[in-house]
DNA sequence: ATTTGTGAAAATATTCACAGCG
DNA sequence: CGCTGTGAATATTTTCACAAAT
């Protein structure tokens, strides 16, 4: 998993599900999805790996540790697989959001389906810039960060979205977290700090291109370790490659 | 890491640095051009990992693996490691991406600068929307997907960015490999399949969201087993939180 | 004095392979 | 039989702790 580690693991023995586990059975929950919709009601390990696009022993431990019970010889309910990953997942109850930064990205998020679909809940939308404030967006009406107080408190909310510039990323962090919100999701290219019992997790495009440079940079390294190949898609790929070759 | 594995691992002994490494890289070299332009030419592993959210012996042994040489008892050289880091992720080049789907997320991931920042170029806008071709984006203008392969020969693009609804992504992910893309940034919420040699990373909103809800389930329940306990943020949180107590 | 670089230990995660259940 | 659940084996990642370098 990246390097996103909320709080340390649970202190109970049993109910203390890895990390990296949590981490994909969102994924199981929506190949699940789409398995019910195509009318399937019951499903292999193997068939529901390969929708999910892991591997089936993988995957048979990851449900194994939310005590989950197939049937040997069959596969699974897919309806009670549904329900049980939901359950440990916390999906069981509606999630209110609140969202900081309505710019460019937030504006994109806030009009996102996939926000609403699965039990979340966008109860505000937040903005430092007082000529934002009132704008109605997606059915909300924008309302000025420093009522972050009583939004959070009215709207019970317990996760808060940030798109910010980076540079206001903390600031907005820490009201967010002083009024209560004790999950944050990150989408401003900065590191934040929170105090113990907050989580963050980031979402960057930066960072994922990167990596991705990285990798498509090794290819074209090992590949032909002449430079200049010309490669399948017509396009001459890296050609700087010579600057690689020589470390 | 998040279970986003790229292609084995090289086979080359020593070039190989690991995966969870090469996801970190990234943290750090922003964190670097923000001591950088501070003034700072100098930094400690303790100062460094600090501002990007490691600990040190993490950040040491990472920067290890690129045959970094800091200086002991003095640290290390912030222009060098920046230029270590860049050298090390195929920074050196630029690289040229298409981005396909210029839907609501679409235009924020066209206008958004962060791309361009860390030498990555939009190089072209296309859609299967005949009604958005010829629109102009951030000083592009859409073409349509069926043009893809020429677009990807002319611009040499190595990189595909998908922000299409998920239904279609597949498709789009097909033809932007055969026309010689090696590596996905998929925003579709869905997984997708690739052959070997090609790389793909996901960002997914909900999936983040839901790793959230997991771990707020979590704290609200070992908090109070009181279901209805009032927290510090003055709302009430978790009030579903009975079910999961009989877990 | 400091602070790096790194073996060795510990913790996590993945994969194998098969006993055992339906 | 077929397919799950899981111990045992392997691989990867993190952390510790300290010798070596300046």
């Amino acid at each position: 998993m990246s390097d996103q580690r909320p709080s340390a693991r649970a202190s109970s023995r049993h109910r203390g599900i890895p990390e990296a586990t949590v981490a994909r059975l969102p994924v199981y929950l929506r190949a699940l999805h789409a398995l019910a919709d195509e009318g399937m009601d019951t499903v292999s390990s193997e068939a529901l790996a390969l929708a999910a696009g892991v591997n089936s022993a993988k995957l048979r431990k990851d449900l194994s540790h939310l005590g989950s019970y197939g049937t040997r010889g069959v596969g699974y309910d897919v309806a009670l697989l549904v329900d049980q990953i939901s359950r440990a997942l916390g999906l069981t109850q509606r999630w209110t959001v609140a969202l900081v930064g309505v710019g460019n990205l937030g504006h994109a998020l806030a009009g996102y389906a996939g926000f609403s679909s699965r039990g979340f809940r966008i109860a505000a939308l937040l903005d430092a810039d007082p000529a934002r404030v009132g704008e109605r967006i997606a059915g909300l009406s924008v309302r000025h960060i420093s009522e972050v107080n009583a939004v959070v408190a009215e709207e019970g909310i317990s996760i808060g979205v940030i798109a910010t510039p980076a540079p206001a990323a903390q600031e907005v962090c820490d009201q967010l977290v002083a009024a209560g919100v004790t999950s944050i999701l990150n989408f401003a290219p900065c590191v934040l700090n929170v105090p113990d019992g907050v989580d963050v997790r980031k979402v960057d495009l930066s960072i994922e291109l990167q990596i991705l440079s990285f990798h498509e940079h090794r290819k074209a390294v090992q590949h032909g370790s002449t430079p200049l190949t010309r490669l399948p898609g017509g396009a001459q790929r890296d050609p700087d490659a010579r600057e690689a070759v020589n470390e």
